[in-house]
DNA sequence: TCGTAACCGGACGCGACGGTCCGCTTTTGG
DNA sequence: CCAAAAGCGGACCGTCGCGTCCGGTTACGA
């Protein structure tokens, strides 16, 4: 017995698919009851599969994060090291504003697996800086955890706007931000110091 | 009897005090309890002197936002417009930095009285904003709700973060974002004209 | 000092939510 | 076709937060 049962791998199906769902257009909190009535079941078969809420939300955390990373890895063979980073970030971009949940999510899921594929996308983000830094086409003092926080924000951002586009033209200029050549600002020395960890 | 009784003219004081922390520290969606716990009186004296949870929120944002709007006003008389529109952000972003939630607040309460207040700092905003773009400093397709959208997430992105200054370098980013020149992107022109009505 | 009106605060009601449990149903394999 | 295993889902529990209410208390004016 290592195979779930028909009917029980259906219900598995339709739970992650209305999970993702239920996150994306209503956030990290909905109910596991909201989520049970989208898929047509029970919440006590919800939680059956998913002792804990967190469980639930780091499933659906892991797909999208292993799309992303997926993406973020062929990038990494990209001739223009400043059009790589560039599309990394409308990449995450992208992604945190089809599911809302995503940057908050992350933050408040302290799954063991949710973190360990944190720390990956980091290290390839990382990667992508770096190559783009040493190709003059971004500031320094600058790492993956800030771009992530201000694209993060950006979208959140872009939540309440009225108008459905916004969110386009604010990474927009967080990317112009980003290009910028840095201003010497208080911290930034401690800045480059951490910043040289990364290239090393 | 126009006026309160001392106990309850003390208590009130109180309240707003323990309010305003708990806010700041907490967030906006901490309980009447906490609060009641934090000013050292009973749940019910806080409902009977707001009525709603909105309304005390609405009750210490007031104060908040006029402060922000009070020296907003006196940077109109600043004669260099973009340091000017710059100061207006750093100051911003510091109210939000100090009020975790201020930003959220403002999003999430309804009361009238605070919706004018917004409505009147973005009137002051848009008025720094034109100034700042007549001097060139600033790119055009911006209005101070872009503005506030953006830098209310800086502080919210640098939440999370692990070193507590970080804020200062995503505020940063997003002002020399907002000094570039800007693109062309989907939906420019459209921003072009609503900026213009801004103008007018 | 004393009566009264204002005020206090804890007990209570209510609904929402996460999570558990168990009697009933469906699938599966022989 | 049948029995046992696997699975289902709703009833149920504890908790928490908002908001109400009323019996006791306190400040204030005469």
């Amino acid at each position: 017995m290592t195979v779930l049962r028909a009917d029980a791998r259906r219900n598995l199906d339709r739970i992650l698919e209305a999970a993702a769902e239920a996150f994306a257009e209503l956030g990290p909190d909905v109910s596991i009851d909201e989520i049970a009535r989208r898929a047509g079941v029970g919440h006590g078969t919800v939680f059956r599969r998913f002792p804990t809420k967190d469980g639930l939300r780091a499933a659906v955390l892991r797909m999208r994060l292993e799309e992303i990373l997926a993406r973020a890895n062929e990038l990494l063979d990209e001739r223009d090291a400043g059009a790589a980073f560039e599309e990394f970030v409308w990449v995450a971009a992208a992604s945190c504003r089809r599911d809302r949940f995503l940057f908050e999510g992350v933050e408040k899921c302290v799954f063991e697996e949710v973190s360990t594929l944190k720390e990956e996308l980091h290290g390839v983000g990382d990667q992508l800086i770096s190559r783009a830094r040493r190709a003059g086409a971004i500031r320094r003092g600058i790492d993956s955890r800030d771009v992530g926080a201000l694209v993060g924000a950006s979208i959140q951002a872009a939540q309440h706007a009225e108008r459905d586009e916004d969110w386009r033209r604010y990474v927009q200029v967080v990317l112009d931000g980003l290009r910028a050549r840095a201003r010497v600002v208080s911290g930034d020395t401690a800045d480059d110091e951490r910043d040289a960890q990364h290239i090393a």
